[in-house]
DNA sequence: CGACTGTCATCTGTCAACAGTTTGCGGCCG
DNA sequence: CGGCCGCAAACTGTTGACAGATGACAGTCG
């Protein structure tokens, strides 16, 4: 293809046509407000946590350049900031590539949002309204009944409502901003399905702890029952994952200090370059 | 100079050999390994963090290009990411601004930091070797003698140590990034100083309940202990800062929903371009 | 004397081009 | 026949240049 970088307009058209399609309330505004690199970086990151871009894939900024319609420049911005929030990885003179998380840094993350949850609860459980607790209230319920009609989709999405609304009412922005951006890394997870898989029954029961203990107002209880739930998440994420490093006996050197925070720049799979091979092959 | 793609060969082999053998210091080198952008970047959060660049302040490309040696390009990129990180809020057509924290974010961040401190001394109660132990012991007594020399810089530097050792010994290395960004964005509230304020009597003595329960390999404790630490700090601060608004009465609707994550970007002091002024004037 | 509008300089957003490096493939020598 | 050298291509890193927008000053009208 040689419209490589001829009519960037016709391009641009799409990506504006692309991203108004999910916005109902304004056409061009958005536009007006957000720049490309935001734009960019924002449909990045729906492909890289879509599975469209797999963890451990490389970015080709060209490539991603001519397929939204832009020049190299927004999105090399773009890379930059996903970069920062930790969502790729980026090797001088060789690339970026969409971050892959390993299981250690995988169970790392269920405990810190086991401690944000536990935060929530506890703040909740000093100052809910009987409006917030009724909202949650049925927010458990609706997920008994998908749990009975065992509807697996139903559940999950009503878990992620309940989980946003314990934020939401017990939690300031910050913390929700950083509670999405960890969940978002467990998407990175080699096998992201591990992460959505849950045991209804299991986990509804923790909700309805949960609930109850904010509901008494005991903070320290609500507290320990969010984070009891979120271990709960990370104990079944574990049991279904083999290939785990399971740390049971050797308890005295919890060696944490080793190997980088994020994932080595290994190429993993997918040549680069096609060599001097015919680029002219449609 | 023709020589421009001629004996890659050759001079590969040489720059490895230099490489291999340049490697204690950081010469030229380091330029070879890390992008511009991400020195600028390491440069401009140094810059910030240090106050050289104030919050609210205006980042203007062209001059820190120009200040840095670099071209906007890089300068460009760097802000993107910081702007990922929380360190700026950029406004489209309008620039880049250091970001404020307000009162009600500098708090909020207490209590994230508060649950990850809180995390990392449960686990350390449960696995902490001996050598760990000691070393923590250390810092303390050396904390304990920084107090009762009144040698503020030194027990405050020491503090930053001391939790730093607890990071380093009871949480991964996400919790560790985690906790650093945190704290770095505490530095951006108005009044710095307050963060560094400690009584350092009252502080020390919790270290040492801290040490204490994790000791006695009491997580629960342990972790009360870390979290109570830190909302120590956090009750100095809000002791110190009196334009707080105290949510004392007003338990019912915690409205934290309300508000941007990020601070407005109102323009702040400063003015933008001298307009059609006379620019020869000096 | 106050408010409004026109004009302009500065700055950001974006693009296109240049330079350097890494990498794969083909050929040559041992 | 295997290993090494050299070439070539693609890609990233960086720079410079061009358009659009923002904000402010200055003149003018009510």
């Amino acid at each position: 293809m040689e419209e490589t970088r001829t009519r960037s307009g016709a391009g641009r058209a799409a990506l504006r046509a692309a991203a108004a399609e999910a916005v109902p309330p304004s056409a061009l505004e958005i536009v007006r407000t957000r720049s490309l690199s935001s734009l960019v970086a924002q449909e990045l990151e729906r492909m890289i946590l879509a599975g469209t871009l797999a963890a451990g894939e490389r970015l080709n900024e060209q490539s991603l350049a001519t397929r939204l319609g832009v020049s190299r420049g927004p999105v090399r911005e773009a890379v930059r900031g996903l970069e920062r929030s930790g969502l790729v990885v980026a090797v001088r003179n060789q690339g970026s590539y969409v971050r892959q998380v390993s299981a250690e840094e995988a169970l790392e993350i269920y405990d810190l949002r086991a401690a944000i949850t536990g935060l929530a609860c506890a703040r909740l459980a000093e100052a809910a309204t009987p409006a917030q607790l009724g909202a949650l209230r049925a927010l458990v319920k609706r997920m008994d009944e998908a749990r009975r009609a065992e509807d697996a989709p139903a559940y999950y999405a009503t878990n992620l409502d309940f989980h946003a609304a314990l934020l939401a009412h017990g939690a300031g922005p910050r913390t929700r901003r950083l509670y999405e951006e960890l969940g978002n890394e467990l998407h990175l997870f080699r096998r992201r399905a591990l992460v959505e898989a849950e045991n209804m029954r299991e986990s509804n029961a923790e909700h309805a702890a949960m609930l109850r203990a904010i509901a008494a107002g005991d903070a320290e209880a609500a507290r320990k029952a969010g984070e009891t739930h979120i271990a709960g998440g990370k104990r079944r994420f574990r049991a279904t994952d083999i290939t785990t490093p399971q740390p049971a006996a050797s308890k005295g050197e919890n060696g944490h200090d080793a190997g980088d925070p994020s994932s080595p720049p290994r190429p993993v799979a997918g040549r680069r370059g096609a060599g001097r091979g015919p680029r002219g092959a449609a």
